[in-house]
DNA sequence: GAGTGGTCTAGACCACCGC
DNA sequence: CGGTGGTCTAGACCACTCG
């Protein structure tokens, strides 16, 4: 219900109410009460609950259709919706089979850019993980991930076998918030063209993330840099407006 | 400055003239005048001055501050780029100016592949525009659109000079949903080194995308292919995990 | 035609900030 | 203290959808 003597806004006691509703009582696809029914429902005026039902819109939570009505947004969608995910979640979304190659595992300090990505002193000691990522036995992309030594602890190479993301959210109960990427096209480099097996002046595309934890100071957890076959692997995303 | 007889909404109109001070005439931090200000200035409603200075906060180009007033972002904070945006957009929200060069405005039909992701008959009517993009009269990418001549109607060039969206937004009243992308390197072919103004073997990004209305039927409005410079242009994105 | 969301008005009172 | 953004009201007209 509203309490219009509370000091918690009208408007952010209805998001609650209908978030509420959401959970326990609706849909995805059903239609929720018109604005002007919490108007007079609660006795509160309209522009009061088309701040409430904005907040929830740009959320994602749910939509409006001009002449029809507001919905409860569809679940997968949201889902869908380019979240975050670690090499082997891609693949196995693709349907593919992801493993690794384990290049090399060090534990430095000194670089000074990975160092500022991560928020850290140049002193400070940060592994350094680079691996070939394989699609049902096939080179896909080479990868190096920088992740914070005081955050992660001692770490092995079993530990990062298969997803780093599950270490991080299974074994290190901590949680990630979301992730800063680029992409750009290049040519590439020796390695490269070793490594994943391509020819010399083939295109691929080169990706740099910045992961970030769910704490209050959003914490950098890893960066990296991954660079994929041109022919074998395409971003894909779904974008939503506003 | 605000013309309230315009179809276009007063928010949307003021939303513009405060992007264009800040571009123009402010600097990071500097304050923008209040609410009330505009208010009187342009004889409006204050909840009608909020709705443009909320989308823009929104946006992340301001900030508001309670009891001191409304400041201009820092710029490193506006790349929040998780939302579906148009070239013209992306452009304004890297501090750069866009343009564009038309190369080809025809009506056409018969192309399968672009009548298939816009998910009509081979024989429906399809604009197809192409166009050199350009960010402070620099060329950073060759774009292709395609687009329903039953949605949109008779379009003409002027119609999509700067902001293909802006168009569909504000002109037509439609409502963009969402918008599934592809990114991809690939290496510049002829017409690209030509327009582009860039070398044989030079990497370039290649995006794909289908935009889908807000309607029941998530109604095609738009196939895109667009090739960046891969010099001139990185994609950013922001994403959640979850 | 009845109902919906989209836009807009002309006020109001509040908490907060800086002087 | 006066000015700011935060919240809220009680209306209004519009374009749109649907029966």
């Amino acid at each position: 219900m509203i309490n219009k003597n509370s000091p918690i806004p009208i408007y952010y006691q209805l998001e609650e109410e209908i978030r509420r509703m959401i959970l326990e009582e609706l849909a995805p696809g059903d239609i929720l009460p018109s604005e002007r029914d919490y108007s007079e429902k609660y006795d509160i005026s309209r522009m009061t609950v088309r701040q409430a039902i904005s907040n929830l819109v740009k959320e994602g939570l749910i939509y409006r259709q001009k002449g029809r009505g507001t919905f409860v947004a569809d679940k997968k969608f949201e889902q869908d919706l380019s979240g975050l995910s670690s090499f082997s979640e891609d693949m196995i979304n693709r349907g593919l089979t992801p493993s690794s190659k384990l290049l090399s595992f060090n534990e430095t300090s000194g670089n000074a850019l990975v160092a500022s990505k991560l928020q850290m002193e140049t002193t400070d000691k940060i592994y350094e993980i680079k691996r070939i990522r394989l699609a049902n036995e096939e080179p896909v992309a080479l990868e190096t991930v920088y992740t914070p030594k005081a955050l992660v602890g001692e770490l092995n190479e079993q530990d990062i076998d298969i997803s780093f993301y599950d270490y991080i959210e299974k074994k290190l109960n901590l949680t990630i918030d979301y992730g800063d990427q680029t992409i750009e096209a290049s040519l590439a480099n020796e390695d490269e063209i070793h490594y994943l097996n391509i020819n010399e002046n083939d295109p691929v595309l080169v990706m740099h993330r910045t992961s970030y934890l769910n704490d209050v100071k959003e914490t950098p957890i890893e960066y990296v840099t991954s660079t994929y076959r041109s022919d074998k692997y395409k971003f894909k995303m779904q974008m939503k407006r506003d």
